[in-house]
DNA sequence: GCAATAGTGTCTGTAAGACAGTATATT
DNA sequence: AATATACTGTCTTACAGACACTATTGC
């Protein structure tokens, strides 16, 4: 089912709930870079996290999903609700008006409209390649592109409390999820995932303590071949271990990094 | 702002958000018993946890917060938001028009009425001595009364898989944030936290570990005191060191009870 | 052989967990 | 004195954390 854009504005509450969104907060990692997707929306100067609302016909988890997807073409990402949020006012009229005339100069926006009302929002967050990704901001947004984590735009509403609160999340999770086995490709070589748990922290983990564990724990696997990486040593590459991760997780492993 | 009944099933979407509650499960623990508040609305059969509409004037923990208030009378319980659920129909015509009527038996129910929409719950726990609790149900509930975990009654919805959920998310965060605090009355013995975490956790906690770590990491303190438990050694009492117990929680103490 | 990166082992300290006997309060 | 409950200390084991040198690769 498309909907355009017109119908959601003009009749929204037949396919939608009122009052109630999802908010992502899509982090993005490559190369000691821990990054986050924000879009600017036409008409403003402030960044917004992307936000999308919830069908009737489908569950909280699948509206994330489906907005995500929207803005990164990426399908089945691992997603993690983390928390809900107060109300925001999303939309203003003279935020809105002209997408509406975009599409039908005729009808005039109800100051009673279901957009202009208060939504509260339900935070996730996903961690990604952001090299996979192209952004994807769609007609309503400007740009839609990948900020730095250190150095966040301004932001509209508390958006920057919200990632902040994501990534608060993220690296308590990182001790009790596997967090790391849909970002990384099938086979990483130990120093990428070491710089991976070191950018998502944001502290240095020691080498060879951190590899230890890794593999005395079993949730990752040596495999009988090297990566090229250049004028250097080759190193190993490995998999993680998934069947073993959960079991560990089950029984209550906590990774304590 | 009181607002009554018939205005609320009438005109509700003046004062509430349409499609979003709050739903609570209620802890109560007394003597080894874990127990939760559980309320049977008029017309059914089935158990229902604590629910609430959020108002546009508040914010989403002052919603829970109200709703628990109106149930046990306790003010400033320390909620925890842990998770939000999916679409529920939480009333239908039937259930509704006898309690409209009740107020006004002129008014006939809209099939639009926004209570007979979908709502998604945001669901907080809390955890109080169910001791100093009368479960107050208001007009709308024919009983309100505690029931024991072990034992929970049929439940409308995915009210029983809610109430698992908070009770795994109480067993996890007991290893984050002060639980027993405000559970516990000022004063407290040893043999009786270890009962509380012995019955939120469900296993025996040696005794001897349980106090040295309790005591070495300063978060409660013992005082000069003892308490009169008839026919047999008087234990000491405890407080709790609330500064130290935030100060070290803050710096990452985990304390893998 | 040089530059850059990968890989490996040992020691120490701390904390968790197992375990049993003594002390106190009341009747 | 009897009963029921509270209190205390030691040993073992496992794991976290500190730490420095050798190995490999391409140029």
């Amino acid at each position: 089912m498309a909907i355009d854009a017109r119908e959601i504005i003009l009749n929204g509450p037949k396919y939608f709930f009122r009052n109630v969104s999802v908010v992502n907060v899509i982090f993005g990692y490559h190369e000691k870079m821990l990054k986050v997707l924000l879009q600017l929306p036409a008409g403003t100067n402030k960044w917004l996290l992307p936000i999308g609302y919830i069908k009737r016909i489908e569950t909280i988890e699948e509206a994330a999903s489906r907005t995500i997807e929207a803005r990164t073409k990426l399908k089945n990402l691992h997603l993690k609700q983390f928390k809900s949020f107060g109300k925001q006012t999303i939309w203003n009229e003279h935020l809105l008006t002209p997408i509406l005339n975009r599409f039908d100069s005729e009808s005039k926006l109800d100051s009673t409209n279901w957009l202009l009302d208060n939504f509260i929002s339900i935070g996730y967050y996903t961690l990604t390649e952001f090299s996979r990704v192209e952004p994807s901001g769609e007609y309503l947004n400007e740009e839609c592109k990948w900020w730095e984590i250190i150095n966040i735009p301004e932001m509209m509403f508390d958006h920057r409390n919200i990632i902040s609160e994501a990534l608060n999340a993220l690296r308590i999770d990182i001790n009790h999820y596997p967090i790391g086995i849909e970002l990384l490709l099938q086979k990483f070589t130990l120093p990428e995932i070491h710089r991976l748990y070191e950018t998502i922290l944001d502290r240095k983990l020691d080498y060879r303590n951190f590899s230890k564990k890794l593999i005395a724990t079993g949730i990752i696997k040596k495999l009988d071949e090297k990566k090229n990486i250049g004028a250097h040593r080759s190193p190993y590459l490995y998999v993680f271990n998934k069947e073993t991760f959960q079991k560990k997780l089950h029984e209550g492993l906590v990774m304590t990094f």
